[in-house]
RNA sequence: CCGCCCGUAGCUCAACCGGAUAGAGCACCGGCCUUCUAAGCCGGGGGUUGUGGGUUCGAGUCCCGCCGGGCGGACCA
């Protein structure tokens, strides 16, 4: 049975309470792990809170607490210090029994249990119309080690990504891959500027030509018949806003173009181009370690009758209101600061419709969470899905919403666009390649989400070797060569005796061990995977200490045993926090 | 103008949902390889936590104002 120091602090607190201030028995205790080693390992500031109620002097409080502080082999020392706290000192054999706990539990150390909630995660979701860049893969590295996190703490856990495979996005993607196809066969429509510019769509006109030949080949005058003529060309984006308009207005005039003389050909494209970048970055996201288990489209939502279901429904309640032909939620009336459209005048839903049918859906299918994972530049989405929610009479509380800040990439100092229309952008594929897996996601998970995040491609590159990863895996690996040339049992290490672990840096590295079951508790509460990485650095650091100070293969049999089994109990937790980062764990360097 | 995120060492970032003398890494200076991997370790200098108030035993953390930066504010996604 293992042994939870904090636990064990709180219930002698606990029973001195009954006999210093019985009518406060059941406030809440919090014992802290303090800054300051000079300070014990474990503090609480009790006395500093009944302070008030009791009108009393904390110190004098704190006195009493400790002389009322029932016996225990694990308290070596409890002194009061500061303004009123009390201070623990736990005995070694306290510290060092986290070893057999570790060993033990082995790659379930640290894993919660009985929570199981059932939670989904959605995370990623990019539209598919372009290979993703280093933003997504900052969504995909926070999500999978969310995902794997909450798993971890106990939840049961689904990662899904949402397709969005409806839409105009889409039809732009078809239309942009269409006319790089008409120019492999001569026929010149001038390729508009708020078109997929990337070359992946000249090699999907290429992969269109080569399955269907002529197939789809228009004269480009028929072409741009029926578009709304296009404004004159600018340098870069020096349109004027109602030139910008005109533009879309032109876009989606090819866009009719193509769907009027394709026909069924049409969706021949839209859905090569679809598969294409589906299937592209899907592998992406697999090559990084970013698994799914749902991948849910957005069509599906219309094709099953959702989409139309859901306004319908809100229809039903009275929030849907008509003016110039749209159909407008009410979401004003949720504290949205502004109504929204759901059915344009033309009849197409917008993305706002589907998305609340999407969220219909989710908590429909029985998730007691519901997270989704959001660039912060959609914040504003907020207030209206939650609105939209609260007039379904979905529990709004069980979305929780989490803003990843922004990512900028910066090569040779400058900041890299991140254009997906424009087509200039460092994809994630090339960052992969580049600096490689483990250190992107490491690097990815060493800033808090809700922090902007300055990705240095030279940076990453040049300091590759002073990459933290590199510091926590070279960490694993001291570690893999020094059991191997032990050559000894590893299972026969589970039930060492710990007692010859004594020096100060083995009594630390214990307490760290500790922490690991905390820090999975907190990362996961706070969606925040960020706290596991700085975790294992201060893991790895403490080990690193530790290895420069005490030699482990002694001769001293019973010393070395011990310190073996430390070592691997350390080990064993740095692989079990690298897991849920998705980063490996090298046996050698 | 309104909303959200942020402001901590020269740089990049932490700080256990109010705790004690605010911590790491990089960079800089000085030491440590005939012994388990020097991708490592040990030591040193470096700070009025943007700013002004407020709440209290106690504030980087909570509240208000101001300054500065980022992102949003479409019948776009």
């Amino acid at each position: 049975m293992s042994f939870d120091p904090k636990a064990h602090l709180i219930e002698l607190l606990r029973g001195a309470l009954l006999s210093v201030a019985p009518d406060h028995c059941n406030c809440e205790i919090v014992i802290e792990r303090p800054k300051q080693a000079s300070h014990g390992d474990f503090a609480s500031n009790l006395a500093l809170q009944l302070a008030r109620a009791l009108k009393d002097n904390p110190r004098k409080i704190a006195e009493r607490l400790v002389q009322e502080l029932p016996p225990s082999d694990w308290v070596r020392k409890a002194e009061i210090a500061g303004a009123g706290f009390i201070n623990f000192t736990l005995a070694a054999a306290a510290k060092t029994c986290v070893v057999h706990d570790v060993l033990a539990a082995g790659e379930n150390y640290g894993r919660r249990s009985a929570l199981g909630r059932k939670i989904q995660v959605e995370f990623v979701s990019a539209n598919p119309t372009g290979p993703l860049h280093v933003g997504h893969g900052r969504g995909a590295a926070y999500g999978a080690s969310l995902a794997a996190l909450l798993a971890f703490a106990g939840n049961t856990v689904s990662r899904e990504y949402y397709v969005n495979d409806a839409g105009r996005q889409m039809d732009i993607l078809a239309v942009s891959t269409w006319l790089r196809y008409l120019e492999l066969f001569d026929e010149y429509v001038p390729f508009p500027p708020n078109a997929y510019q990337g070359a992946y769509v000249r090699e999907m006109a290429e992969q269109v030509k080569l399955a269907h030949r002529d197939t789809y080949v228009h004269p480009a005058a028929a072409v741009l018949a029926v578009a709304p003529a296009a404004p004159a060309r600018r340098d870069d984006s020096a349109y004027t806003k109602e030139e910008k308009e005109q533009l879309e207005l032109h876009l989606d005039g090819l866009i009719a173009a193509g769907k009027d003389l394709l026909g069924e050909g049409w969706f021949t494209i839209h859905g090569h181009a679809l598969n294409e970048q589906l299937s592209d970055g899907r592998s992406d996201l697999e090559e990084f370690g970013v698994h799914f288990d749902v991948w849910f489209s957005e069509r599906s939502l219309f094709d099953t009758g959702m989409v139309q279901r859901a306004v319908a429904e809100l229809e039903k309640r009275g929030h849907i209101y008509v003016q110039d032909g749209a159909k407008w939620f009410r979401s004003t009336a949720f504290g949205d600061e502004k109504d929204r459209v759901v059915q344009r005048d033309n009849g197409i839903y917008t993305y706002f419709a589907s998305d609340i049918a999407y969220h219909l859906n989710k908590l429909e299918r029985g998730f007691d969470k519901v997270i989704d994972v959001w660039g912060a530049d959609h914040h504003g989405y907020i207030p209206r899905v939650k609105g939209a929610m609260q007039a379904l009479d979905l529990d709004t509380q069980k979305l929780d919403v989490t803003l990843i800040q922004f990512v900028s990439l910066l090569r040779n100092g400058e900041k890299a666009s991140m254009s997906t229309r424009a087509g200039e952008y460092v994809t994630l594929r090339q960052v992969r390649e580049e600096v490689g897996n483990d250190a992107c996601r490491f690097f990815y998970m060493l800033r808090k989400q809700d922090q902007a995040l300055d990705f240095d491609l030279e940076l990453a590159k040049s300091q590759s070797a002073d990459n933290p990863v590199y510091y926590v895996q070279y960490a694993h690996a001291r570690l893999c060569s020094m059991l191997a040339q032990w050559g000894g049992d590893l299972n026969g290490l589970v039930q060492t005796d710990l007692a010859p672990l004594t020096s100060e840096r083995e009594l630390a590295l214990c307490a760290r061990l500790r922490e690991f079951p905390e820090v999975i508790e907190h990362a996961a509460r706070d969606y925040a995977p960020h706290g596991v990485a700085f975790y294992l650095k201060d893991l790895a650091a403490d080990f690193h200490g530790w290895y420069n100070s005490d030699r482990v293969l002694v001769d001293d049999v019973a010393l070395r045993t011990a310190r073996l089994a430390l070592a691997l109990a350390v080990r064993r937790t740095l692989v079990n926090g690298l897991q849920l980062l998705g980063v490996s764990a090298p046996e050698s360097m």
